[in-house]
DNA sequence: ATGGTAGAGCTTCTA
């Protein structure tokens, strides 16, 4: 079972390319962040007909969580639990089942800049609530695949020049500390565990600006968090750089895990 | 300190 992420920045500038990259990667299923739209204007109809069953969780010009998926939905839960004022379009889970079931949760974590203030204290007090979740998560004692773009660099050999990132809140010690916590409760970071001693990357984003792709100025944002059983599945892992040199592609490129699921 | 680019949808915000 081929599990997929991808932050497509804008469904509607980006249904060619995601539609090239579905057909070439043949992922099973995909968690798509920045659809950017509300659910009724997601193209539906192009992607039920490449055989995806859809859960789109949407909102008006930003943010928007979706899931395709060739298998069916199951359980699907819309929203992170823990602040029901919260009306950004974030997160969303679901089961499919193979050979294993397999709970998903896909999330477009804040992106929290400009750091200190308030976007920031809200990446924060989302990073807490996601913690919560994902104990519970691990407390199912399944294979689960939390995944999306995390807005978070990890560690500096997660980013080409870690200098340039040190006052953002992708890379300030209180997100990192946070994700770090996360990890900790028995997370296994796929893209990370597939390369443990590399020395930089692999990327997963180069900003629009200042020829960050040309220079291949990136980031490690986009990550793969293993259950230990959903860990114990892996066959396989990868980034799909190669989509970022593509046609108005996304400032983000696909990453996926493969499961014996 | 600023602006560089891109998307959505509207003349600005978010990233």
């Amino acid at each position: 079972m081929k599990i997929a992420s991808f932050n497509i920045n804008g469904i509607k500038a980006r249904i060619g390319a995601l539609g090239d990259w579905l057909q070439a990667a043949a992922p099973d299923l995909v968690v798509l962040q920045e659809i950017k739209t509300v659910d009724e204007n997601f193209p539906a109809a192009h992607f039920e007909d490449m055989g995806y069953n859809l859960a789109v969780h949407g909102q008006k010009s930003f943010n928007g969580v979706a899931i395709l998926s060739k298998l069916p939905l199951e359980d699907v839960t819309r929203g992170l639990p823990g602040d029901d004022a919260d009306e950004q379009a974030r997160y969303i889970e679901a089961t499919v089942v193979g050979d294993h079931a397999v709970r998903i949760a896909g999330l477009y974590l804040p992106n929290g800049n400009p750091a200190p203030g308030p976007k920031y204290d809200y990446k924060l007090a989302w990073m807490e609530r996601l913690r919560l979740r994902a104990a519970d998560l691990l407390a199912l004692e399944m294979p689960v695949v939390m995944l999306g773009d995390f807005n978070i660099i990890p560690q500096p050999r997660d980013a080409a020049e870690p200098a340039e990132w040190v006052k953002d809140a992708l890379f300030l010690p209180d997100s990192r500390a946070a994700f770090r916590r996360i990890a900790a409760q028995g997370w296994t970071d796929a893209l990370r565990d597939a390369d443990p001693f590399g020395r930089r990357g692999p990327f997963t984003f180069w900003d629009f600006q200042g020829g960050a792709w040309r220079r291949d100025n990136g980031i490690r944002i986009d990550h793969l968090m293993l259950s230990p059983q959903a860990a114990d599945l892996v066959t396989s892992s990868g980034v799909d750089r190669e989509v970022r040199a593509g046609e108005k592609p996304s400032d983000h490129v696909p990453v996926w895990v493969d499961l014996a699921a």
